[in-house]
DNA sequence: TTTAGCACTCGGTGATCGAGACTGCCAACC
DNA sequence: GGTTGGCAGTCTCGATCACCGAGTGCTAAA
């Protein structure tokens, strides 16, 4: 990592015209084309002193040697935290947003699928949304539905309507009768807890209750494990957006973000580790630890539910996008998902 | 449409031997490579002769005057229907198979979600799952949950441990106690119906109860615009296999093929239209209605769960596809997740 | 009916060339 | 010292061209 050269005033709005122009177009920014669209007052050749001190501290690249100027992941870096103006989202997107939400059904699952066909139309690129952890939600409802006499069907009714299931096998054979009335009794305890809470809680249950409790520990475990291995979810939406970027017309640059994308478990982890410092991260290029988003940004923020964060919510495009529209529509999403699951009740 | 045009014994064995070499090596064949690895017996000078027959008659195609010849879509339609040998899955594909079945989860969506991933990566083609018609499926339990005095959740555990959830809600107050009798009563009744024959019996309780009758109401009708408006749902897999075909090198078009994957509504038409004249289905080309398909062919078949049958599994594929081996995996894995939903229970 | 031979066609490859776009550098200028 | 005009140099891209080779269609003979 090169260190921190600070940049004067004018070299900044010249990586920042640079950055502009190559977003919209698409092509190498040469020095004519900034003297005659943002710096009219300065000639060509000045340009291309300071586009080379820029290629020299690494906020630039020059493809070849007779070609114009492409930001650097650092470039880009620079832009996103110092350069760029803070945009709104288009009243065009907003009533998209706002259409689309109107007919999102009433639970967890359909609005945060909604939320990622939304936010990938809008931002043309690879939406991505985590689901809540299952572990931190709180519990509704619990029903105990009995499939064979040892086996019984686990449903978890959780905040939002987000409902869970888990079979599990019993020593002993129960009736749906004692289950029904297992489940009742367990109704009036777990109300409104977490399961990790319930977990602390357990011992409350006297010892006289083994199978109850049996049975509780079973489900405790089931969503901790359902976190574990499951809760690797992450939905996505708008992979055909991204074909129309030039920047995928060779294939084989997608097929590694494909491969990320259907298998799951990998992004799930990249998601996870983001450390929110401020309410939108934004990830470029090689930042990104994994090889199949080298080429790559991701713009990631959080949602709310029940005035906590509970998932993350962003999209994937190349590192050549326009920010701050970006981000203003994923914050714009990102408000209309939490906006839409508080009037869910909990 | 040219007229069925019967080919003798020779020209058979010589579009048999185009569409071999075709499939595997994705090079249009000449007459000196058939001469010499298929008729030994034959110049190339006969073969000739032949080939150009059979693109008189509309079964082979040459992309240029002095290139090898390519399969139409009428040639590979014959192949398929005298020419292709049945074939056996290899034993790796059996092994990839059985491992993968015995690691699903034990509900319907897992298990389909596990059939769509063994399938894409058994064929190497995108997968398509449908999943069963709720409206047929049997109920096994019901439960009302109320959210707030007037809003009830609605969850529906069907065959195979398939959960249903629909928020209604009620013109009177109703509490948690009243819906708990009111679902003990109705698991009663309920027990291994579908929910069409729920609708026929409606009649069945007394004019009495008026409040669980329009409970019961907005649950069938709940049921019934499910399956119409979400019963599009149609899970797929193997995205990634596709890129590496040398038939999408050319992004755009996968452009079509994605919208039609993301959007899924279109795709649970035409695989609703599929009529299964044999067990194994196989469309090609341009006998697809979908634009989108064109250059695609799909090898479809049906699973079965409580012997009947209950949704439709098969791949998209590039035309130029293996086909008797595709076949016999489609084949392979629609009875295999047959096999694991019969174990579910019922 | 099959085959050998032959002229012909056409796509693909590679080389060459020129235009165009930019640059870097230098010398002059403010 | 920073700025600028001028200019030679560099590199990509597209067009053109020739050539090779694969493969054909046709004809005449077996």
């Amino acid at each position: 990592m090169l260190e921190p050269t600070p940049l004067d005033e004018r070299k900044q709005q010249i990586l920042k015209a640079v950055v502009s122009d190559y977003t919209v177009t698409g092509v190498p920014v040469g020095s004519q084309v900034l003297a005659a669209k943002y710096f009219i007052a300065l000639s060509s050749a000045t340009i291309r002193n300071e586009l080379a001190d820029l290629v020299g501290t690494g906020y630039l690249h020059q493809p070849h040697t007779s070609a114009g100027r492409i930001p650097t992941d650092r470039g880009y870096r620079y832009f996103v935290d110092f350069l760029m103006e803070p945009e709104a989202a288009s009243a065009t997107a907003r009533r998209t947003v706002k259409q689309e939400f109107e007919t999102a059904p009433r639970s967890v699952d359909g609005i945060l699928e909604k939320a990622a066909m939304v936010l990938s139309q809008v931002t043309e690129n690879v939406s991505l949304v985590t689901a809540p952890e299952v572990s931190e939600s709180r519990i509704k409802h619990i029903d105990l539905v009995s499939l064979e006499p040892q086996s019984v069907l686990i449903i978890l009714v959780l905040e939002g309507n987000l409902i869970k299931q888990q079979v599990v096998h019993l020593e002993r054979a129960t009736t749906q009768d004692d289950l029904s009335r297992m489940a009742a009794m367990l109704n009036q305890k777990v109300k409104g807890q977490t399961a990790e809470e319930l977990a602390v809680r357990l011992d409350e249950l006297g010892p006289e209750k083994a199978e109850q409790r049996r049975i509780i520990e079973r489900l405790i475990d089931s969503i901790t494990t359902h976190q574990a291995q499951r809760q690797t979810v992450v939905l996505h939406d708008g992979v055909r957006n991204l074909l129309r970027h030039p920047e995928f017309v060779e294939v084989s640059r997608l097929e590694e973000l494909m491969e990320l994308l259907e298998q799951g478990a990998q992004l799930a982890g990249i998601l996870q580790q983001v450390a929110f410092e401020k309410d939108v991260e934004i990830i470029i290029g090689r930042e990104n630890t994994s090889s199949g988003l080298r080429e790559c940004s991701l713009v990631l923020t959080t949602y709310k539910m029940a005035d906590r964060v509970r998932g993350t919510i962003g999209v994937i495009g190349p590192t050549r996008m326009h920010y701050g529209q970006v981000v203003a529509r994923v914050r714009l999403v990102s408000h209309a998902t939490s906006e839409v699951l508080a009037h869910l009740g909990n």
